[in-house]
DNA sequence: AATCTTTGACCCTCA
DNA sequence: GTGAGGGTCAAAGAT
């Protein structure tokens, strides 16, 4: 458009734009908040405006435009997680889309924080 | 062998 | 016009 201003209405283009936070996350270890759908993750970045980690996922489907950007305090994940949702899913969920009993992608957030040094075998 | 994940670098936009 | 930050893509490695 005229490239207005738009200082007020600021809307990046993404639509039905969620904010959902997960009550709590078991103990010591970081999961993904499984929503029914399949996620890919194809990036993460430490924002240092908020001074937190934000993991950036896309829905599997190429139907599919839906992201979800998860961020979390490296310091404190467990108690600090906020999973935020980008766009709209276009297909229903893959087949058994049960959250209650669908332990299908659990992301290991915990293995992404940058404090890493080097992987430990079990 | 196929699939998925991870990291880095690049690009774009905004101030 | 420049700088900074944020976002995305690609490739490689690992399982």
């Amino acid at each position: 458009m005229a490239t207005p201003s738009n200082p007020s209405s600021v809307d990046q283009g993404a639509e039905g734009r969620r904010e959902e936070q997960p009550p709590e996350v078991g103990g010591g270890r970081l999961v993904m908040p499984e929503d029914g759908y399949e996620w890919k993750k194809y990036g993460q970045k430490f924002i240092r405006n908020i001074q937190m980690i934000r993991s950036y996922f896309k829905c599997r489907n190429n139907r599919c435009n839906a992201k979800k950007r998860v961020e979390w305090i490296p310091s404190n994940p467990t108690n600090n997680i906020r999973i935020v949702y980008d766009g709209q899913h276009s297909h229903g969920a893959p087949s058994g889309s049960d959250q209650a009993s669908s332990s299908a992608n659990q992301y290991d957030l915990g293995n992404q924080v940058f404090g890493r040094s080097n992987n430990e075998p079990s």
